[in-house]
DNA sequence: GCTAGGAATGTTTGCGTTCACATTATCGTG
DNA sequence: CACGATAATGTGAACGCAAACATTCCTAGC
């Protein structure tokens, strides 16, 4: 059995006491900065914090005092800018509360018991609330007492929502992309989605599939591909057996790579030949040969946002109004009017 | 003051022993797994864990054992895709061990000071073992006291550390690459460098030179750049300005994919005027126009051995033996013999 | 000088577990 | 059938801290 490596055990409150004269008790309230301590006492037992090297033992804090100040956060195993880049908002908040942030993760393609598993992890590690970066819904069964338990913040729009809210508008990004294309003059807009098992992918195609239908035309059938460059490709190719397709909207940057290069491939030019937009605004977007016209998605925001609103949730605190966060059009080179 | 949201705080290990009519004592050696007991008074517990949803309390299981089994992660907070690959790897094998981490993240370009910050935050939360996923070194002072008292696992090769050792060896990396510029031919071979304050771009950068060295070429001065694509772009421009330049080693893909714009952009083909090799066969570095050479590092692999590494420092069990992770040249299409 | 009242500090208790040890049940053996 | 050995279970204490309440100290006002 593995013990502390702390040979002798780290020093606690008690010892701070002894050092300093003063009761536990004092200690505590000088490290939790309460107000009613002498300054001078505050410094005599700052300085024997300082030289016993004393820290707040979290775990007897918080069976103290019934807080952990511990956010769980469930993402997917997956490598995705996205997620990543959410992940950094969320901790940049986190550490300005003062939560510190644990993850759960879950394999790409999970099932819903595997999200119950980690919820379930994070319940039991103390999380006080959890925000879930991940393809699921809060109307899923088992969900429900869970969220009952533990404030949840879910990534994505959904109606319905028991009390809880979403951040971003998902189907205004596909509204965006499809109508620039429309805008253009393009006939139709072909489509290529994102993995089904996410919530976004089919956001996307069903606000596509429905813009289309607002303006009269009939949504031709779906490329399905999977987020990756791959996939992208494959769908590529698909697209460039098309003659008369001249435009795609792509739901993700990475996987309009893959498309534009096989659309190249097939002698098809982009956007000459063939219009596409994407969504995501990755750092590598205006990189593309051409460049690419995306809707951008300003995640670090989105996970800014995610924490703030949980830990108004979590301190029943009067949620800090979420200035809404737009998806932005960024018009690059790889839209043009059709030929 | 927010107190727990389960407004009937949680069932405890008391109310499940009373359930079922044991000791407190025994449901714990049936959470826990322990042989010592009765086949009929487990499944007794067990269902009175399940029909009261009973969870362990793991703050208070840690103050009584003294053992979090929390792992903790220092990040510096940037969406760079070797980090987030990492992580998943450490995940993995942290839950497959009964881990869970929890992430301090350090802002980009953060001081040392910083670093320690982040790393007592984790000490706080109980972290028995720390993966440093960041830009510095065991040598610094203000760390040695700390790496006395938790293990901690650095991701950088790194002579001198403390009993410990990093995992990834960056400067194999460096050496696949230019040796594979200079055996096409090549004369020489320009460097375009990530941001210094990371470690392994000084590391690659000496071993560029050193390489070029060993085959008898001085190195031609390096460019800086700073692991964005538009500084790999900076970089790009300032390279398409050298006329004899028909080599470049770019430290990472996405400023792969701003050098061969600028390259382009000046009228520069790539790789028949210049050719470029890069370092981490991301997964669009295969769609890039030309597609990448470029020396694949197997993030997930090697954040699977630091989390087992320091698994096994905190358990003090034997190291298992880490199979030495080895970078790839993955030969593409935009490196070639010069004309 | 005495008292009220607030600020500063101390004491006690309990958070939910696990540990170390004590006790009781169960079984095979001579 | 009693005995010891081993398996199964129980008991008390302790982990380090904060909450609640209790006490002491100080100051100001009359």
């Amino acid at each position: 059995m593995p013990r502390r490596h702390n040979q002798k055990s780290a020093p606690s409150q008690v010892d701070v006491a002894r050092a300093a004269g003063v009761s536990t008790q004092t200690v505590s309230r000088v490290i939790s900065g309460q107000s009613n301590v002498r300054p001078e006492t505050a410094r005599r037992v700052l300085a024997a914090v300082e030289e016993l090297g004393y820290r707040v033992h979290a775990a007897a804090a918080s069976l103290a005092s019934g807080r952990t100040r511990i956010l769980g956060v469930i993402v997917v195993s997956t490598a995705r800018y996205s997620t990543s880049a959410i992940t950094v908002g969320i901790e940049a908040v986190a550490t300005e509360e003062g939560y510190s942030v644990t993850t759960a993760s879950v394999a790409d393609h999970a099932t819903r018991d595997s999200f119950f598993d980690a919820f379930d992890r994070l319940e039991r590690q103390g999380a006080e609330g959890v925000i879930l970066l991940a393809p699921f819904s809060f109307l899923d069964p088992g969900m429900d007492t869970r969220i009952e338990r533990t404030p949840t913040v879910l990534m994505h729009r959904l109606t319905g929502g028991v009390g809880t809210e979403s951040v971003v508008d998902q189907s205004a990004i596909a509204r965006l992309a499809t109508e620039h294309l429309l805008s253009l003059g393009h006939r139709t807009v072909w489509h290529v989605s994102g993995d089904d098992y996410w919530l976004e992918s089919r956001v996307r195609r069903e606000t596509w599939e429905q813009v289309l239908i607002e303006h009269g035309v009939t949504p031709p059938p779906v490329i399905p591909a999977d987020w990756t460059p791959e996939s992208g490709y494959r769908a590529g190719r698909t697209i460039a057996a098309i003659p008369d397709a001249t435009a795609v909207f792509v739901a993700s940057d990475e996987m309009a790579f893959g498309v534009i290069r096989a659309l190249h491939e097939a002698g098809r030019t982009v956007p000459d030949d063939v219009s596409v937009v994407s969504v995501d605004d990755i750092a590598l977007a205006a990189y593309a040969a051409p460049a690419l016209t995306t809707v951008r998605q300003p995640f670090e925001a989105v996970g800014r946002a995610a924490a703030s609103r949980i830990i108004d949730m979590i301190e029943e605190r009067e949620p800090t109004p979420v200035e809404p966060i737009h998806p932005e059009l960024i018009v690059r080179a790889s839209t043009a009017p059709p030929a």
